[in-house]
DNA sequence: TTAATTCCCATAAATTCCCATTTTTTTCTT
DNA sequence: AAGAAAAAAATGGGAATTTATGGGAATTAA
C-alpha cells in the first residue's frame, strides 16, 4: 500500500479547479485499480459534517477498505450507520482530470472556507485539502501544546513509546 | 540493519543538484527493498517544522520502520496526528539519479540556507543535510558544552549507561 | 436561456533526462 | 614506491518533459 507524503500550497481559480501536487498524483493512480495510463484515476472526498473543516481524499484502495470495514458491522447497528452516513452520504466521488486537476464544487470550498488557495497535506493512506489559514491555526494550536512541554522534549519519544501506555 | 559513517561537503548547483557522498549511497540502494542495479534507489528527506535546521535523510527501510510505529499508535490521538505531521506531510520523497545526485527543492534549500554547499553526516540509520556554517555553529555549541566538563571526562562512559538513569 | 460544468488548448516556469568534463581514488606496472 | 592507466565520483550544461495555471468554447443542468 503506497502512502501519501508531502504537502503543497496550489491555487484555486474561479470554477474551483486546482491541480494536485503532482507526487500526490502518482500515489492516486498506483490506488485506482482500474486506472491506466491515459485514464483519470478515481478518489473519494470525504468532506463530514459541519464539525469538520477540511477534506479528506481517499484513494479508490482506501474507501475500498473502509466499505469493507463498514459491511462487517452489524446491519442496523448505530455505528455502522454513523459510518455510512459519513461515508457514504457526507463524501463525493470524482476523478483527476487530464491537466492533473480536480474540481472542488462550489459547496464544499465554501464548507471548508477555500477561497484563492488550497494547502494540501499528505496523511498516511490519505490526504487532506485546507484553507491555508485554517492549517496554520490548527498547527499553531499544536505548537502551542509543544510549548507547555518541557524545553528539550522531543516528539520523536513517542515513536518508541507505542507499545507502551501514552500520557500514563 | 546498516548504519551510515562519515560525513562529506559537496557542492550544489543552481538546480539544486547535490552529488550524495558515494558511501551513503551504498546504504541507500541496501535498504531499499524495491533497489536492484540500474534502479534509483528511493529515500526520505524529512524536513520538519520551521525550528529545525537541517534535512533529515531516511532511507525506506528506516521510514518504514517509523511508518509502522505511527500506524501502532492510536487513531485519533494528538501524538499520532503530530507525528503524521511531521513523517507523512513534512517530508518529501525522492531518489538518487543515475549521477549520484539528489535534487533538493528550492523550498528546501531555503528553508535550512543552504547555498553553494551542503555538508553531509551520517547519524544512525539517517544521515542529516546541513548549511555548513551552521552545523559549524552547532558543531561549536557541542564543543563549548564539553569545555564546560571535567578535564578527564570521556563521552564513552555513555555507552554502557543506555539502560541506566543518566544524567546525575 | 442562464448559469454552471466540462472539455480543449495554450504558456511560463520548474524539473528531469541525457550527455560531457573534470577530479579524485584505485589499480596496475615497472 | 613512483608513475601510468583505469575506474569511480563529482560536477556542469542544454534539451526535453512535466507541472501549475489561465482562458475560451462546447456541453449539460436547472
Amino acid at each position: 500500500m503506497r502512502r501519501f507524503r508531502g504537502e503543497g500550497l496550489n491555487k484555486v481559480d474561479s470554477k474551483g479547479r486546482v491541480s494536485i501536487p503532482a507526487l500526490f498524483r502518482r500515489v492516486i493512480e498506483v490506488c485506482d485499480p482500474a486506472w491506466t495510463d491515459g485514464l483519470q484515476p478515481e478518489l473519494v472526498i470525504v468532506y463530514g459534517d459541519s464539525r469538520k473543516n477540511f477534506l479528506e481524499c481517499y484513494t479508490i484502495d482506501a474507501i475500498d477498505e473502509v466499505d469493507q470495514k463498514i459491511s462487517d458491522l452489524p446491519r442496523g447497528s448505530i455505528q455502522r450507520k454513523m459510518l455510512e452516513r459519513l461515508f457514504h452520504g457526507q463524501s463525493f466521488p470524482t476523478s483527476v482530470d487530464d491537466t492533473g486537476r480536480l474540481v472542488i464544487p462550489h459547496k464544499l470550498r465554501e464548507k471548508i472556507g477555500i477561497k484563492a488557495e488550497a494547502y494540501f497535506i499528505a496523511s498516511g493512506d490519505t490526504f487532506q485539502i485546507w484553507n491555508p489559514e485554517t492549517f496554520q491555526e490548527d498547527q499553531d494550536k499544536a505548537n502551542a501544546w509543544l510549548q507547555s512541554l518541557p524545553e528539550d522534549f522531543d516528539p520523536l519519544i513517542y515513536l518508541d513509546a507505542s507499545d507502551r501506555q501514552i500520557d500514563e
